[in-house]
DNA sequence: CTGGTGACCATTA
DNA sequence: TTAATGGCCACCA
């Protein structure tokens, strides 16, 4: 029986989807990040497509995936940009000029970074 | 297959 | 600093 989401059907999402996950609470990554840890060099713009359609039954941290400028990305259709910056700054992370640090945030897959 | 679209990124002005 | 442009490539009609 496959699962009841039609929109997941593609590993390469799923790939994302992984990488999204792995990310701790107080930190940040960038859509062209996750992207390459994800094993999908370059598909940035597919990380911002497949979190469009991310279920919320996987509770992705999706909140803690920004642009690399690290601002949020002000989707289309809906407000939810601003929800997102409340929940990362509940994480604890300070945005300067509306705008977070990455170099202070930014999160690395190795786990080396640390704290 | 063709065309349009997009929670992106880098460069240029 | 913002705005515009080109490139990237998966998803959808």
């Amino acid at each position: 029986m496959r699962a009841a989401l039609p929109t997941v059907k593609n590993s390469m999402r799923q790939a994302f989807y992984a990488a999204v996950a792995q990310i701790p609470r107080g930190r940040v990554a960038t859509y062209g990040q996750i992207a390459q840890w994800a094993g999908y060099p370059g598909r940035a713009r597919q990380v911002g497509y497949a979190l469009a359609g991310m279920p919320e039954e996987l509770d992705l941290p999706w909140h803690r995936v920004i642009n690399a400028r690290g601002r949020v990305s002000p989707r289309t259709g809906s407000g939810f940009h601003m929800l997102q910056r409340d929940l990362l700054v509940s994480e604890g992370i300070v945005f300067r000029a509306d705008a977070i640090d990455l170099e202070h945030y930014g999160w690395s897959p190795e786990g080396t970074a640390g704290e």
